[in-house]
DNA sequence: AGAAAAATCCTGTTTTTAGGGGATAGAGGC
DNA sequence: GCCTCTATCCCCTAAAAACAGGATTTTTCT
């Protein structure tokens, strides 16, 4: 019985691209594609595939959340994760809401047919590059911010200064220094240049 | 005469979607890919295209060098940049170093093809979506900095004091602190906080 | 050769951030 | 009820960055 895929990313040349690649398989069956997230969970009410291809860039939600989101819903159907970027905390951060492997968008189409396959069979599947990676950095750290951390932090970003942000949040100057210092712990940080870089990077801002 | 194409990128479900959608068009001929910039120029030496798809983003150079190159050496060959994103600021770039137009990877076959038209006319070309972001924005200006101030604003971005940095470049702080004030000026940013944003945005660091 | 741009250095002052300590009230989980 | 986490607030000091307004030498380009 042919594997169901179905795919959600909003480029069309890799909709196509993936088609093109999977055509040719007998033991693939396509089942269509969805540009955003709403339209993948509308196609998932009427029908399930095995396995989603989804980006983790859509235009109306991340992928990260989608994942969560069906995964919840569906967890018998398993998602790879599809990104141009072979980026650790993209990466980690897919797995750790439920996908079950992640394809590089320069993958082949044999690494493409043993994603697949690997997931149908319950393993995780990682492209060649982003284990490598993985083996080599050990664990890169994502931070785990609250609430109100991730608005000091976005204000800061925004160029505002303490007292600024203080006004701005109606909270004193020193409750501000308070969330900079956690935020700086928390990104490893000794300055605010690191923090602005580290943050650009995780996607904080 | 069917148009001659070439597609510079890595992303083998890209190559391969386009490849797809342009297949079934007779007014086109397909003359191959290739993954990288060093492989794109040396293809170049054999034949050349009309026109050549190219991502911003190749394993060995940026798309926007390769572009300067390629229209150097071969004048006649019109480039189509070719990104996932919607950033002005490549696209500017993109088009200040010769390129013909810009077609996001969300493209359309339509688009693609009118694309492709437009560029053989001599003519312009930017995605709908891009030359919205156009119109809105009036222009974001990406500041030109010299080789000492990327230098700075690397370190800058690594974490490094004035001192440090003085230390690291065998100069005095006053000089790095000169450097960080043309630096701040050119971003039009008030602090390092948006230095630094602005610099990751632009793709400085 | 001459102009323009870049890189280097200087003296100040004021504002902002970083680092070191805390403390307290409220929410939520167990 | 107890504990942890969050958000709020306070003190103090030192370091760093921002602001102002220069000057000189080297490079680079025309």
């Amino acid at each position: 019985m042919a594997i169901k895929i179905f795919i959600t990313d909003d480029h069309y040349m890799i909709v196509e691209g993936i088609r093109s690649l999977l055509q040719q398989e007998k033991d693939v069956e396509w089942m269509g594609h969805a540009m955003n997230a709403a339209s993948c969970l509308g196609f998932l009410q009427q029908q399930q595939p095995d396995v989603i291809l989804m980006d983790i860039n859509l235009p109306d939600k991340s992928g990260i959340d989608l994942c969560q989101e069906v995964k919840g819903k569906y967890p018998d159907i398993h998602i790879l994760g599809l990104s141009s970027f072979n980026q650790q905390s993209f990466i980690q951060k897919m797995m750790e809401h439920g996908a079950s492997g992640y394809v590089l968008k320069n993958a082949t189409r044999e690494e493409l047919l043993e994603a697949i396959e690997a997931v149908m069979k319950g393993q995780k599947f990682l492209s060649p590059e982003v284990s490598a990676t993985n083996g080599r950095n050990e664990e890169i750290r994502i931070p785990v911010i609250t609430r109100r951390e991730k608005e000091v932090l976005a204000l800061i970003a925004e160029g505002l200064t303490n007292s600024e942000i203080a006004e701005k949040l109606f909270v004193s100057t020193t409750t501000v220094d308070s969330h900079r210092k956690s935020l700086l712990a928390k990104f490893e940080a000794k300055n605010t240049a690191t923090l602005i870089r580290m943050a650009a990077k995780f996607s904080f801002i």
